[in-house]
DNA sequence: TGTACATCAGTGAACGCGCGTTCACTGATGTAC
DNA sequence: TGTACATCAGTGAACGCGCGTTCACTGATGTAC
């Protein structure tokens, strides 16, 4: 039962997805080839017509889970960014929330080619959240201050989430970093 | 070949700390119950004599991990610990590195019960790292300080080990995370 | 445009393998007399 | 203290199971004429 070029491809991109998901949900070693590929609608026989292994495929799931960081966010208003991303609604859902917080963990123990593809992921969305800015040493600082940011709330989600489901830790965790965050940006009508 | 009591406690603790070890560096999936009881010298066959299941064990481990944040640096002064914790050679040894850094993303999919450990790990280097002050309000403030810290330290290293080896970012997040960490404390005499 | 054939995405059974766990067995330790 | 027996930590073979991967097969799509 051969398939249009078209619906090939579209098919390849619905696994590819779908795993990035089931990554950031259960991570790397949670979910198996089979589970993924019917959970995407598939046997899991066909997966190797797409990719050459499952290391494969989480090389790719990376990329796309990583950049999405960035598409979804379009204007990428980094107050915005950061109040989204420190909310309790990001930390509850792993599956549809940032890559590097939920897989930079497994991704400290993968291969080298999954590694360059985390590195890449940062630092993409490190350039998207700078500013730009006219003065190289303004540019250090501002690259340096976004750095510590994004470390500061990856560290934040990370640590979260490691705690009890309804645990004040948990909480408490969210709204001082939060809170630290959001502060230490030039406010507007800070609230 | 039965052993002593003293003996059944000394060979109980040892796997205890040498699977901490082995779960930081490869992961909770990462390492299989035999390969865990062989590298502590024994066979797998005893590993029920000592432990109900893998996921009890991993509990163990992270109760026992998570203290060690705190036994190893006995006085426990702050500068020191973060100078410490971001260190490149912190951040090359997950094996004897700090179980959040290394395990908090595993952590985030296991049972209550292993992250209420965590919680408690939390809590506990939390209380060990904040000054002791009179007042209320202090108290509040210093502990959020001290959240702060720590929270943006583990994303650091958690953000810097997902990187390449030999990677320049991997560094310049240590390096950048690092300088704004200690400049944040009251420097006695900052180098 | 219509027909004949090659291609190849997707199927589902099968592969060897390592997993967590169980179990009959061993033999030194701990205990009762 | 010395002897007989029960205990139980540790051994190693075995269990069912799910893993990643392979493969012969199917049949609609793409291609050559």
């Amino acid at each position: 039962m051969k398939v249009t070029k078209e619906q090939v491809q579209a098919n390849r991109a619905h696994i590819v997805e779908t795993a990035s998901a089931l990554f950031r949900e259960r991570g790397y070693d949670g979910v198996g080839v089979a589970e993924l590929m019917a959970a995407a609608g598939f046997t899991h026989g066909g997966f190797y017509k797409h990719f050459g292994s499952k290391a494969d495929l989480m090389r790719e799931a990376a990329v796309n889970g990583l950049s999405q960081s960035i598409a979804s966010n379009e204007s990428l208003e980094i107050n915005e960014f950061f109040k989204y991303y420190l909310s309790r609604k990001h930390r509850d859902c792993r599956s549809g929330g940032c890559t590097m917080a939920a897989l930079s963990g497994d991704a400290a123990r993968q291969s080298e080619d999954l590694k360059a593809a985390f590195a890449t992921g940062i630092e993409d969305l490190l350039t998207a959240l700078q500013p730009e800015s006219a003065a190289d040493t303004d540019q250090h600082a501002a690259r340096a201050k976004v750095l510590d940011m994004l470390t500061h709330a990856v560290g934040a989600i990370v640590l979260s989430r490691a705690c009890p489901d309804d645990s004040p830790l948990a909480d408490e965790i969210l709204q001082i970093c939060r809170a630290q965050i959001l502060e230490s940006l030039p406010h507007k009508s800070s609230n």
